[in-house]
RNA sequence: GGGGGCUUAGCUCAGUUGGUUUAGAGCAUCUGCCUUACAAGCAGAGGGUCGGAGGUUCGACUCCUUCAGCCCCCA
């Protein structure tokens, strides 16, 4: 056997097992009706992104997940892929281009979409190849592009399907404008920013006289387009000047004054400008009123030729300052006030977004939301943490049209055509026959209209579709619940008159240390695959689960790795010490059921239980708490103590023993292994290949997951062994608070009746017992410590090193404590309303603790009155 | 303004229909150990009136009300 090196490496062997898996196609799925499916679509990552904790955190959990479903024989399909990400890619490649001077309107739409190709071919599957350094166990081979030819033509399909069901319209409305990308937005794509911005108070004469009013603002570039000035009906202070006309400065448009219920009396001066272009409640009042509508920006928020000459071509923000600056050149700035307020942003280009009026396509959200929505609260769909379903709820009932049309060209156009004399519209899957006089809709879908097909499209074929079809589970972020998962259940409902999956499990929020979210501009995120370079990718899965529980953010930093570095030393060092030992001991299988004593039935009946919490924790997707399952297991009960307790019939049992006892822990090892390795793959089929030799195409990642054999839990055989362990615990108590090392051995007195050969020999090895002499009637030694565990009372000599003073206190504390805890006891005894209402089973565990304590008290008295 | 979440040891968090003596874990701290698997380790210890106040109950970290603080989402 070759030497096994003392710490575990894993760059020795991670890329190793990865391509031996890749190659053996372990991870790649045919429909096989034979076989129950169990189906993962991955959240398609950002052809624009890098890979970040959140993605290492959501990949390791759909491949826990994917892992033991596999293992536990179902037909595991993890589907990968990635998101075309419109608006983020096109700003991309359209600032790349520019870095080489090419405007991408000189080169045209389709040289364009060229660059585009070019650049997803160079960047776009940057996450997926360093999704696999983690180990993830994708079905590569069905890697998936959002404009994949058969993805593009379902998204077409699909917005034909809805625009023939008039779910699907175009109307001029105002939308939520990004000035950079020069597109609508969603208004899931804006984000609401707290602002320190200002108040202008601005006059507004009154036509004829010296009247005028103070309009309040935090946009007075917007004055340039105003075409009223709206007050509060029922506002005594303006009733008067309702019906006259205003002087718009600088621009010199007569403009009326109207009454409006929507006017906050109390906000500002109480009457405001009324702008219908640029603001979309001053668009509904404009409607109501019958308002003249003068839009006075370009498509990049630039000020067009409806504003007076000297104020066209300026930025928005340029704008506001002449504006302001020519108010007060005018005597009409009155002041100008801080105030906060909240603006939106526009999420991808990260500018304010302009309220703009414009000719946009539009999905009726609320018939086909209903169903949706009902799957959800009846429970077909399960949210994981189950409270995201209110959140979802609140959506889904306040839903509003969705603006699906984006004004780029990097994206699924939208397959509608105008004809070009008789204006006529058409939409279908292909352009119209006579195609020369029809002109096509210059607009690309929102990104979100084709990935809500995601769940079953990535599957390409009606017979795949029908045994894939619903996935089993969604991992995703909670960010996106909108975006994408709430649309997904929309079109999976709509379209395959079915859900897409049955479970949603969302994700934690990395943050730093100090809590903050992680983000490139911040720079606080550790790049994953230094921290796998550094700790192993085994380290990297074990640490993020460990530190996520569900619903909790987590708070991460690369240094954490260590608990998963050092969990994953301490298997490697198990299988080590146990591999160890096969050069002098030759294993053997039909030892497997012998010589078995407690030790052994205590870990069997532990390795059992961890099995049955451990599936029962995953089943309801508790991953986290899967996690520490397993780390209890492996470090206290197998490495603490079953291996320390194995060490004595190792090293000195008969060779059959020995044999037997070795062949049966590795036996144990091996399924601990397995468990294990969903979690851990990497580490966990280095060693399962160091214990024997396996066979080509053999692994442990197609392995049996071990079942939980419920005969074998004992729970005689575990009180047994807590007896033993706290008889060796308070041993090595006395040990640690009289500081006497470890290699100087002691001896112990044990006054019971219960304690057996088989417990002596463990409780001398691990006590580090020199003579232990055991008895019923034993008299306590001279100068002792005593201790009292159960009904055992232990006695250890320690001539000269006994401080008579602190022993007595130390018992009497204990007596102390015994009867304070048994007067509570005595106190609930003795109420009849306790005795009458509580169950049988909680009064006779009450009953047994009196018992035990009043024993408890008697005996440390008389060691007590031993002592003086 | 509406909704959701959180508050338990120095730090980060568990605590599963209210019932296990003294409310657990990891990290950190302290003490003793290179005990022939592991110092990325072993053994032991200290540390919390479970955010405050009420209430329900025989019994509350757990359920209810209220207050305070922090975070997130939506408008």
């Amino acid at each position: 056997m070759q030497e096994i090196p003392k710490a575990y490496n894993p760059s020795d062997v991670e890329d190793k097992w990865y391509k031996y898996w890749i190659d053996k196609k372990f991870f790649h799925s045919e429909v096989d009706k034979s076989k129950k499916p169990y189906s993962i679509v991955i959240p398609p990552p950002n052809i624009t992104g890098m890979l970040t904790m959140g993605h290492i955190l959501n990949n390791t959990i759909q491949d826990i997940l994917i892992r033991t479903k596999r293992m536990q024989g179902y037909n595991a399909c993890w589907v990968p892929g990635t998101d075309h990400a419109s608006i983020a890619t096109e700003t991309k490649v359209t600032n790349y281009l520019k870095e080489q001077g090419i405007d991408k309107h000189d080169i045209g739409r389709e040289e364009f979409l060229k660059h585009c190709y070019v650049w997803k071919e160079k960047y776009g599957g940057i996450i997926i190849s360093q999704l696999k350094k983690l180990g993830v166990s994708c079905d590569w081979e069905r890697e998936r592009f959002t404009m994949d030819e058969h993805f593009y033509k379902k998204v077409i399909e699909s917005f034909v399907t809805l625009y023939n069901e008039k779910k699907i319209y175009r109307g001029y409305r105002m939308v939520n404008w990004c000035p950079a990308s020069k597109s609508a937005i969603s208004d899931e794509e804006v984000i609401y920013r707290s602002m320190n911005g200002k108040l202008y108070y601005l006059k507004y004469p009154i036509t004829g006289g010296n009247d005028f009013l103070i309009v309040a603002t935090t946009r007075p570039e917007t004055m340039l387009g105003d075409t009223a000035v709206a007050v509060n009906p029922e506002d005594e202070r303006y009733k008067k000047f309702v019906g006259k006309t205003i002087d718009l400065p600088i621009v010199g448009r007569k403009i009326p004054i109207i009454a409006d219920d929507y006017v906050d009396k109390e906000f500002g001066t109480g009457a405001v400008k009324i702008t219908p272009a640029h603001d979309i409640n001053d668009y509904e009042m404009g409607k109501r009123q019958n308002l003249e509508v003068i839009n006075i920006f370009n498509e990049d928020a630039s000020t067009n030729d409806n504003v007076p000459e000297e104020f066209r071509n300026l930025d928005r923000f340029d704008a506001k300052e002449k504006v302001v600056t020519r108010f007060k050149e005018l005597g009409l700035l009155v002041k100008i006030e801080d105030y906060q307020n909240k603006v939106g942003y526009s999420e991808r280009g990260g500018v304010p977004i302009e309220p703009y009026l414009s000719e946009q396509w539009f999905m009726k959200m609320e018939e086909l939301s209903a169903p949706a929505l009902k799957a959800v609260e009846d429970g077909d769909v399960k949210f994981h943490p189950e409270h995201w379903t209110k959140t979802y709820a609140h959506w889904m009932s306040n839903i509003k049209d969705w603006c699906i049309s984006r004004q780029l060209w990097w994206g699924h156009r939208i397959p509608v055509w105008y004809h070009k004399t008789t204006k006529e519209v058409y939409c279908g899957v292909t352009a119209p026959k006579d195609a020369e006089n029809w002109i096509q809709d210059k607009d690309v879908l929102d990104t979100w209209a084709s990935s809500w097909l995601w769940a079953y499209e990535v599957f390409e074929t009606k017979e795949e579709q029908d045994y894939y079809y619903p996935t089993n589970t969604l991992v995703t972020a909670p960010d996106i619940i909108f975006f994408w998962v709430a649309r997904m259940i929309i079109a999976g409902l709509h379209f395959k008159k079915d859900i897409p999956f049955n479970d949603v499990y969302f994700t934690s929020i990395i943050r730093d240390m100090q809590g903050r979210k992680m983000s490139k501009s911040l720079g606080n995120s550790p790049d994953p695959l230094d921290v796998i370079a550094e700790y192993g990718a085994d380290a990297l899965r074990f640490t993020i689960i460990y530190l996520a529980p569900l619903g909790q953010d987590v708070l991460f930093s690369s240094e954490k790795c260590e608990i998963g570095r050092n969990f994953a030393n301490k298997i490697w060092n198990a299988g080590r010490f146990l591999l160890m030992n096969t050069e002098k001991i030759k294993l053997d299988k039909s030892l497997l059921d012998k010589h078995i004593d407690f030790a052994d039935q205590w870990i069997l009946s532990r390795f059992n239980q961890t099995v049955l919490d451990l599936t029962t924790a995953l089943d309801k997707f508790e991953i986290n708490n899967a996690i520490k399952i397993i780390y209890t297991f492996v470090w206290n009960d197998f490495c603490d103590w079953f291996v320390e307790l194995a060490k004595n019939r190792i090293y000195t049992g008969e060779e059959e023993v020995k044999s037997a006892v070795l062949t049966r822990a590795i036996s144990i090892f091996e399924n601990l292994l397995k468990i294990v390795h969903p979690f851990m793959p990497f580490i966990t089929e280095e060693i399962w290949n160091l214990i024997e030799e396996r066979k080509d195409g053999e692994s442990i990642s197609t392995s049996a997951f071990p079942v939980a054999d419920k005969a074998l839990i004992n729970p005689a055989a575990e009180k047994e062994m807590l007896f033993v362990q706290d008889i060796i615990t308070a041993i090595r108590n006395v040990r640690g608070e009289k500081n006497i090392p470890p290699s100087k051995l002691m001896n112990v007195f044990l006054k019971s009746s219960s304690v057996t050969e088989n417990q002596i020999a463990y409780i001398k090895k691990l006590g580090k017992v020199d003579n232990l002499t055991v008895g019923e009637g034993l008299a306590k030694p001279n100068a002792s410590v005593s201790m009292l565990v159960k009904d055992c009372e232990i006695y250890i000599p320690l001539e000269g090193l006994i401080d008579l003073d602190a022993e007595k206190a130390r018992l009497q504390k204990e007596i102390a404590r015994y009867q304070g805890s048994l007067a509570g006891i005595e106190k609930k005894l003795s109420n009849p309303k306790f005795v009458d209402n509580a169950p049988a089973e909680i009064i006779e565990k009450e009953r047994a603790k009196q018992r035990d304590w009043e024993g408890n008290i008697v005996k440390l008295k008389e060691i007590l009155e031993s002592l003086s």
